[in-house]
DNA sequence: TTGTAAGTGGAACAAGTGTTCTAATGTTGT
DNA sequence: ACAACATTAGAACACTTGTTCCACTTACAA
């Protein structure tokens, strides 16, 4: 049997999530993610393939963790007006901590790679549709308790609050903590 | 004296602006401007400096352009509620034109460049700022007409539009325009 | 112990990067 | 006609790009 791999791919992948999120795909050299993965280059492609599957990679793991981690925020919040205005607080809060990556890192692939790659376009239409049903499944979660009309359209709704989020993050590149919060509790009365 | 300029400034920087806005700054070559731009590499540099300075030539072009149609085109619409959602209509519409560059130049730049360079992130909020003003203004002819309430922050509401309109334009980059077109008329709640 | 295969650092690769330079040509006002 | 300068095509520059290959080392199961 073979040497058993070094390092921890997850690890790995987290700390590439970290450079293509601040830097973007097309500014984030291989030299750039060999000197701060902390593994070989030669690791690097027999793991991952190349720049662009390790990337597809990383967008795939930022993607499952954030909706995880927005399904689970959500389920134990009862009360769904407060629920979202809370979930973009802290959101907000996340992107204004000293240093952070700004933005959304699947905002901002969208943005960045969107159009240009067919076979790659169709995983971020998939990933915005599972972002979307999560709060779709959250909207119809107000429906059932008398929270939200019955006669809302929530798919809509619920798209729009994926834009609502998208326009957030790009914001968030050059606002303020203060303006973000404003513009965040202000824009839930499309639930109304 | 000298021999005159053999082409318009303004066509090249229109070119220009066409490139960088589908393709981002970083994947966008001097290579690919001089064959495109249909001037030689050499006026390149002696017009516009260097690549960075031809992309903010370009942005500031392409941001007072748009700020002009805009104003212009809600100049005449009267009714506030109605008037915006044509101006999203028609935005949605243009996005879905064939070969026609996705998303907006501007949103795009400010997610690609936002916190990479403090001297263009600060020109950038600039931008973002007389974004807003155009809204702004809008909006304050909505309350002097009686449409909407003065009651409202019209500061916020603007910022919420502005973050509204970017959001889509992120969308329009995998959705189709049918999706756009309900998201973008159910938002004008906001305003209630 | 030994074969297997993933680990390592680093050289090598061809192509592309933004930029500068050279040399020749073209157009202008004096 | 001439000086002044923008134009042109293309070579050259120094560096970076993504990727591959090398020889070598290390850990595991048979």
């Amino acid at each position: 049997m073979a040497r058993s791999k070094q390092f921890n791919t997850e690890e790995v992948l987290e700390k590439a999530i970290r450079l293509f999120w601040k830097q973007g795909f097309h500014a984030t050299s291989m030299e750039d993610l060999v000197s701060m993965l902390g593994i070989n280059r030669a690791s690097m492609y027999n793991t991952f393939g190349s720049k662009q599957a390790l990337f597809e990679q990383a967008v795939e793991m930022y993607k499952n963790r954030e909706i995880n981690r927005i399904a689970d925020f959500l389920y134990y919040q009862l009360n769904v007006r407060q629920g979202l205005a809370l979930l973009f607080q802290g959101q907000i809060e996340r992107v204004s901590e000293k240093d952070a990556p700004k933005g959304c890192f699947l905002v901002n692939t969208i943005n960045e790679m969107g159009t240009s790659n067919a076979e790659f376009d169709a995983t971020l239409k998939t990933y915005k549709a599972e972002y979307e049903t999560v709060f779709y499944n959250y909207l119809k979660y107000g429906v059932e308790q008398g929270q939200i009309s019955p006669y809302k359209d929530l798919g809509t709704l619920a798209a729009n609050l994926f834009a609502f989020q998208s326009g957030l993050h790009v914001m968030s590149k050059i606002s303020n903590q203060e303006e973000l919060k404003k513009v965040s509790t202000s824009v839930l009365s499309i639930l109304d």
